[in-house]
DNA sequence: CTGAAAGCGCTTACAG
DNA sequence: CTGAAAGCGCTTACAG
């Protein structure tokens, strides 16, 4: 250890802010006086080492300011350590608990993630899904824009391991991770019968996913459970943003007679009815109830809170990323999963209703 | 083109299923009958092609169902179009709608973004930024941990450029994009001061931060033009958490005499401070007010909503994103910007209020 | 406008 | 336990 030959200190080489000047592994072998297969096994805990040889190559690394690149081990073991979350759209407070939930999950393993909105948009998913293709991610976590199989078999088709998040897609095989919204839905419409409603407007998103199907499915079974007949002219599909839950609601609250409550399909939905509401100055829930699937965040503790089906966001991201990582491992079982997380119904009843009630 | 050799057609290639069998560069030169260095120049649209070889070469690529990977590009090219964007809890609102801004420039220009959190933790920090050296990303929009320089020095030793976001950092040079947190407290504290409000106590967030010290400072600021003078005792140091919300809230309500309005630093402060007047029974703003740098979210438009001083949020990721970007391609200018983007005063009052006032 | 050669920095697959 | 050789799939730097 003593002949180890003499080099630029640390401090200098990161002074010297040139990019000419990052060690490779080569130098790193040169200076610990191995090969440089050598430093490759100690930095990767693979294969035999010696200890006295180990320590040398570490010292050697540290001395140099050693940045393995990532880059090169990728292209050569054909693993990137990179996973990539598609939503829908981060800004939606669902989405984001998802993220936070594969992102501390998955930097726990070594991996990164690349995140993306396709907005609903196929067009803007397919471009992503092809950057993903080009960057060679080990694997997606996917909310599909639509229940069409193709993007999932495109990135299977290239050896990328998929997890699909809260929708099912036709005619694939894949993983899939998911609240049950099916329940979620009937406890929800479940909730609003025991009160007395027996108009219920629907206010479903796209009329395409599998979520909505299954939505307006929960629906139906609770009024079907309750021999309430099925008006189609209450429901009506949309978008899941607040603009869509504004239109749909407004077209509702023209109906005679007007429904005495509002099933909110999703979150932004909610708030697009409760704008329409405000218009049209009706008050929630002395002139009429509303309920939502998800919920958006009341942070500040105000009411009305809307009673809620919510699903375990976070959760739901943490086991998607497990079972996408086990695949990448080859850890997971050989036969696809279909998790279906249990939704929690969250019975919010406001001072104001209270105060309504008692009167 | 007739003398093209045969090919496994392209949805054969798609069902095969194995990572072997991928394309490369290789086969679509063989295929178009020219050398790989063509291909590589028709993908990335650099020098001379003639139209009839660039024609051929894309039909070969398209035949063989050609993705180019970047792992390769990147190895040689010593660019990998990837972004960094270093938050301390993408869950916060502020941090999410940042993440949009960011995520929306980036894509437009062919980049994606890798996401971290780093809870305010300097050690998850540094195991992100390493991770990210190894990864050679382009650039990193960091939201500083710590004011100390050490970070971001680390990051411009190995050549990644580097805009700090919503924080300053202390003895480096770095492009900074921030929103105006003197400027902003100060209006807040002048419209308590407006409504009346003396005893006006400051729950701040982490005192090594530099918005920590800009808010409490243009709170101090807004006092002295009013000739009230400064109480030590009502002005705390936490954390921006919910948590430390509630409990400097706690401590404050504690003084004799009670404050009579509270400002809360950021948003999650705020959301603290709400519960633990709720467990106080105190009601806002009959028994006390509030306002707020940032803001959480209010979809659902319930009351009070409290006056907040407003960053641009979405603004600020988008403006932060293309100054990094123009780094990268050596567009920006020389010299490091520092760029403060003003808040936006939002006085709100709620109907509870109207009547109070009215009462 | 096009190409042959070399190399980016690692790891795989052998060999001893 | 350690290493020499080859190669991952591109682009750089020349050359013509």
């Amino acid at each position: 250890m003593a002949d180890v030959p003499p080099a630029t200190a640390p401090s200098e080489v990161a002074r010297s802010n040139l990019a000419e000047t990052m060690a490779t592994i080569r130098d790193v072998a040169k200076r610990a006086g191995v090969a440089p297969i050598t430093v490759s096994r100690v930095l990767n805990n693979s294969g035999y080492v010696s200890a006295a040889t180990r320590a040398r190559v570490e010292q050697a690394a540290a001395d140099l300011n050693f940045v393995p690149n990532m880059l090169a081990h990728s292209l050569r073991s054909n693993r990137t350590n990179t996973l990539a979350l598609v939503v829908t759209d981060i800004t939606n407070p669902f989405w984001t608990t998802v993220a936070r939930g594969v992102e501390d999950v998955a930097s726990d393993q070594n991996f990164n993630v690349i995140f993306c909105n396709t907005d609903e948009s196929e067009e803007k998913q397919a471009q992503y899904l092809s950057m993903l293709l080009r960057r060679r991610v080990d694997g997606v976590l996917l909310v599909p824009a639509s229940s069409a199989g193709d993007a999932v078999r495109a990135l299977q088709a290239q050896d990328v391991k998929v997890v699909v998040l809260d929708r099912q897609v036709a005619g694939v095989e894949v993983d899939t991770v998911r609240g049950d919204s099916v329940a979620g839905a009937r406890h929800l419409a479940e909730h609003l019968l025991q009160l007395g409603h027996r108009r219920i407007a629907m206010l479903a998103g796209p009329e395409s996913l599998s979520v909505t199907a299954q939505r307006v499915a929960g629906y139906q079974e609770a009024l079907q459970a309750w021999h309430v007949a099925v008006d189609p002219s209450l429901i009506r599909y949309g978008a899941f943003t607040v603009e869509s839950g504004y239109v749909m609601a407004n077209e509702v609250l023209a109906l005679q007679p007007r429904p005495t409550a509002l099933f909110a399909a999703n979150n932004f939905i909610a708030a697009g009815a409760l704008r329409a509401l405000r218009a049209a100055a009706l008050e929630v829930p002395e002139d009429i109830s509303v309920v939502v699937f998800d919920e958006l965040p009341n942070p500040y503790g105000d009411e009305p809170r809307l009673s809620a089906a919510i699903q375990p966001a976070y959760d739901l991201g943490q086991t998607a990323t497990r079972l996408l990582l086990q695949r990448i491992t080859g850890e997971a079982p050989e036969a696809y999963q279909d998790i279906v997380l249990p939704t929690e119904l969250a019975v919010r009843t406001s001072s104001r209703r209270l105060a309504a009630e008692q009167a």
